[in-house]
RNA sequence: GGCGCCAUAGCCAAGUGGCAAGGCAGAGGUCUGCAAAACCUUUAUCCCCGGUUCAAAUCCGGGUGGCGCCUCCA
């Protein structure tokens, strides 16, 4: 397996921490709102990744987090609570808004074909470990107090920025010019591991430390959670391309303050789904969620092909054009994958296949290979079969899930056998009135040789 | 200002030195009562200018254009 590593920006041979596994950790959803398509797209190339490597032989164990605390809104003073604003949008309690939303967040995860992570936490559910990160570093002189808050002291860790590649001063120095500086850190760029002084009081997340009553800075979750799924060494470390600055190189630093050594081998960021006007994204407001394409008539399915028509490490555009072309080219591809043959082992295009998940998931090359085998006449409807299924163990594309029929097979059956009356008798305009018939239910007729076959619009 | 990414046909997209994959759309054809579906055929001076090389979409230099991040965000 080769995969493309941010810390060094280039494509790496992938050697695990221990012969034959791999542990990846990957940043979860915030879940005070539904999760939108674009960052559906960074949990499905997540998804590849694991199945891809399990298809490779290596053995998988895949850590995930769920922010249910809230995450400030901004740094400046009028800046919110994201899980109060979900709250007060809707009249419930932060709680309740996380629940939700965590649910709806595994249900898209489900329509997609994505498995759950083998270890998922809470964020809410640390809040003794973060203490005791916390503690830890006090004593080792990473972090300090300051107005009420405990704070990560940058300085004290010379490789803050060889993630990032972000000059300090130019953290510093950013041209955005509305952030307020907070007073209270040793260096703008310090960042917090526990609040106890609120911005905004209404925060109704809060627990009891030794720091004061308060809550916890929200890089330390990803940290904490992957030390206790994962041990204090991981292969990978997923997320969005976002993160990188920020996030993640708090993370970094935070995590090999407390363990001494090395966390991560392989960075790996997964690029953004673009819209029109830039960048999808939730504090806008309007955004497209799952549910919301399947009423504009995708089916998940429909999405996760066009996605995967594209790479990961890609910026790629969402339109109208792209998933109307997806959908037709998804369905018309499926029709041809269900008219297959029982099938019959063979090992014919596996290592093509897996050469292409190797090459730092080449998904487009790796649908390319479905069209390859279907065209391929030396082998048989079954053997294409056999083959496209396998593929299937990490494309999870559906494409031997027959669709529910929800129609009244009878009366088409009856239709088409008036209709075959009608063509025997020549009576054309009969025939072709009871084909418009059945097309306006939705229906579509085959003539062949061997008879009449119908099949859903 | 700093950091990073990208530019291949109408659209999406693969290809990192040796005659430019694939999908969708389009055109022509076979089949059909007519259609549909299916099948066959067909569609590219690889953003620009230099350089390296027998050979460059591919490597190097310089442009131009687009995007993301630097603030919670996938």
């Amino acid at each position: 397996m080769r995969l493309y590593n941010t810390m060094s920006l280039n494509v790496e041979e992938f050697v695990p921490i221990e012969a034959g596994r791999v542990k990846i950790y990957t940043c979860g959803p915030t879940v005070y709102n539904y999760a939108h398509i674009g960052n559906l797209r960074t949990y499905v190339s997540e998804d590849i990744l694991v199945r891809a490597f399990r298809f490779l032989g290596y053995e998988v164990s895949r850590a995930m987090n769920i922010t249910d605390v809230g995450h400030l809104e901004s740094d400046a003073d009028e800046g919110e609570d994201k899980m109060l604003k979900g709250a007060r949008r809707e009249r419930k309690t932060v709680w309740d808004i996380a629940d939700y939303y965590t649910e709806a967040f595994f249900r898209d995860m489900a329509k997609l074909n994505l498995e759950t992570p083998d270890i998922v936490m809470r964020a809410t559910d640390q809040i003794e470990d973060y203490i005791e990160f916390i503690s830890v570093l006090e004593e080792k002189g990473y972090a300090y107090r300051a107005g009420g808050n405990v704070y990560y002291d940058v300085s004290k860790f010379p490789r803050y920025t060889e993630l990032s590649r972000m000059p300090l001063e130019n953290l510093q120095h950013g041209t955005r010019g509305d952030v307020e500086l907070d007073e209270n850190k040793r260096n703008p760029y310090d960042f917090a591991l526990w609040f106890t002084k609120s911005k905004f009081d209404e925060q109704e997340m809060k627990w009891d430390s030794p720091f004061g009553r308060g809550y916890p800075g929200w890089h330390l979750e990803c940290s904490v959670i992957a030390l206790k799924a994962l041990g204090e060494r991981l292969d990978i470390h997923c997320g969005g391309v976002d993160h990188i600055s920020t996030h993640h190189t708090n993370e970094i630093a935070q995590t090999e303050s407390f363990t001494g050594q090395k966390w991560v081998n392989y960075w790996w960021h997964a690029e953004f789904l673009l819209t029109d006007d830039g960048k999808m994204s939730k504090s806008k407001g309007e955004f497209l969620s799952l549910s919301r394409l399947e009423e504009l008539g995708y089916d998940p399915m429909v999405y996760k092909y066009f996605l995967l028509g594209s790479h990961y490490r890609r910026q790629l555009a969402f339109s109208d054009e792209g998933m109307d072309t997806a959908k037709t080219a998804y369905h018309k591809l499926k029709e041809r994958t269900l008219a297959l043959a029982e099938p019959i082992e063979t090992t014919a295009y596996i290592d093509e296949f897996k050469a292409a998940l190797a090459d730092d998931l080449n998904t487009a090359n790796a649908l390319t290979l479905i069209y390859t085998v279907l065209k391929d006449d030396k082998l048989s409807s079954g053997e294409k079969r056999y083959i496209i299924e396998q593929m299937e163990t990490v494309l999870g594309l559906d494409l031997f899930v027959e669709p529910e029929i929800d129609v009244d097979t009878a009366k088409i059956e009856r239709l088409i056998a008036e209709r075959n009356q009608a063509k025997q008798a020549k009576n054309w305009a009969e025939a072709d009135r009871l084909r418009d018939e059945l097309q306006a239910m939705g229906i579509s007729l085959m003539d062949s040789k061997e008879g009449t076959t119908w099949k859903l619009n």
